[in-house]
DNA sequence: TATGAATGAGGGTTCATTCAT
DNA sequence: AATGAATGAACCCTCATTCAT
């Protein structure tokens, strides 16, 4: 059998065994018998542990990108292409959910090697949002300058909350994509347009 | 030294390591001998590497739990309610950083003994999120019915919104509470007030 | 069992296996059976296979200098000194030839860590000889700044014949510590005396 | 390429990484990558580890004696003989050091199989210069059956402290094969001068 | 109340070796 | 003549856990 083949069920089986189990209590044992192969075998192709690990980071973080990119259309209007992008998202974690565990819990509990992998993801998809809010900020006429602060903490919060969202919904029966993708939209995209307008909360004064 | 003194040593030793290497990678031996004590006096305390950790978690999701209900009063308005414990959750969060990883990521990261104890924690702060929300709702004249299920939706995203905050705030140097809750309060407050003036986001039709 | 006993206990083990098997192919299993405990203990007290093997080396080094030294008076006369050291040294090798392969071929074999532990030994023989030959060259009267250059190689070229001699003794049925110890006195002894009268042997001239 | 070419090349390798790494931490793979062809090539040649190391000590060997073989013109006179030899000797160990490695170092570390296929060398070695010795012996006119026990010993501690010196000469920097010869000679031929006048050194009575 | 001494079990990793082509 | 693909076995090391005191 051809190498590519045999390392991409490689990748599978520790796809699986990782999500379900955990970096640290996933043995490489496991994950050979149930790729099929030996163990040597899979150190032959991927090196080590933590070499097959990286190499499962990366496989579903290019992915998920990859599944939101597929997802949107940049010529419809910024709103749909939110919608459409967490659709997508949703629609992907809930499909795979083994690999948002790795993604999301087992990269970043571990340690730098890992947690960098899937920080550049992350950067991606936030800057991808930092977009559409910047264009609807734009759209607004609101100050460019001050909305580009109040911008990025809004596109942090709304990734934070998608993926809290996913894991939520993976873990809550009966949660569909659409419907986690409906309440984000309702919560931010609303807010934004209260921002937008000039409506900010305002906290109390004199205080820390 | 008496019992109760000794085990809250253990209990902060273990909440270090577990917060800083992870539960599977901490050792019984690091963590006895973070705490001055021999291994088998905390074998004679906990029982087990599992009920170490357990101890652990209860402890500090009260904490938390309990800092955030001292935070708040509940004879002020709701927004304000929602402000000061948005603010006492991302201080102890930031000073106990060890602690929030127990909770956040490692609880959830090791299956179900574990899982399910800080579940209980979760559950307690979104339901008192869920009745300042409903609160609000009720003052704005909106139809009761209609709110609760969105409301849940609401208060589910807003927790998970800060939860991921809190994380960031850890990582991100440079980042106060007061600004992560001041983050917080316009996307979601503001975002909440557009909800129930019935500025919905409406999908796309025909999808799914 | 006291600590220090044990760990004596793990050393006999550890020296007759590497001496035997060398260090390579000697594994921790087999010297902690022989030993009669458990692997981990010997982890717990030694630290590592190259802990172990260094221990064993400084043991053994250590061993072996001191029965060289309690072997010389050094009131006698320096013949008499350099053939008791020799009996001393042939007889220690005789009855420890395990701990003569693991100094002599295993510490040389295995890179540097441990071919510094062995070096410091050679060197402190090499210059108990040097002191006994310098000695002897300003009995007869030699020009001190010449002696110091022959003195050094012949030395060297002593100490060499006697470890190889040791080396063949063990190998070799019916050999005694005082037949080899008599062998070498009558060949680098009595070519002293030559060397010291002046006898040099003259390399023929005109080549590289 | 002939299967008699690509041998030697496998050899080449062998010897080089037998003689740096040692026997047992040299790796099959390594051997064969330097060598340039597939591990099963080298298996289908040398058939394995074992068959490798052996025909490495065997060609070493061979080589070796050759080397000093061609040095020496038996119609010269003894001690020239000798000096020639003792050349060729530290001349070709200088230039091989990972071949002297191999013979000497790790055959002899590493049990039967390969102990015997060395000794074989070595009894070669030690029976050309017996036969020096005894020549010279009959020519100062001994006694030839006294000689012939002191002979042997006097070869076998004038080999060693060759083989020793031949080591000590590869590992310290600026000692020529020259030097190292002559030091020997020195040492070794001078004092059977002395021995074949009869300056024997006589051991203290009654020990042992 | 507290610990020094000790271990069964298992994990990551490597290696000599072979088969099918 | 030569190799890509694959593995059984073994090794170093660590860890949660317990006994005897």
């Amino acid at each position: 059998m051809p190498r590519a083949v045999r390392e991409q069920q490689m990748l599978d089986a520790a796809v699986q065994i990782f999500g379900q189990r955990g970096y640290m209590a996933a043995s490489m044992d496991e994950i050979a018998e149930l790729a099929g192969v030996s163990k040597p075998l899979v150190y032959l192709y991927l090196n080590s542990k933590e070499g097959l690990f990286t190499a499962c980071i990366r496989r579903e973080a290019t992915a998920l990108t990859e599944a939101v990119r597929a997802g949107v259309r940049t010529d419809l209007p910024v709103d749909r292409q939110l919608w459409d992008g967490l659709q997508a998202f949703f629609a992907h974690t809930a499909e795979h959910p083994d690999a948002w565990s790795v993604l999301h819990l087992q990269a970043r509990t571990h340690g730098e090697p890992f947690a960098a992998e899937v920080a550049a993801m992350r950067t991606e998809i936030v800057s991808f949002v930092t977009r559409l809010v910047a264009i609807a900020a734009r759209e607004a006429h609101r100050d460019p300058d001050l909305a580009e602060r109040e911008v990025a903490g809004f596109a942090e919060a709304l990734v934070g909350a998608a993926e809290s969202l996913a894991t939520w919904a993976n873990a809550t029966e009966g949660v569909t994509a659409r419907q986690a993708a409906s309440t984000l939209m309702n919560v931010t995209w609303s807010g934004l347009g209260s921002l937008m307008r000039g409506h900010h909360w305002v906290p109390p004064a004199g205080e820390d």
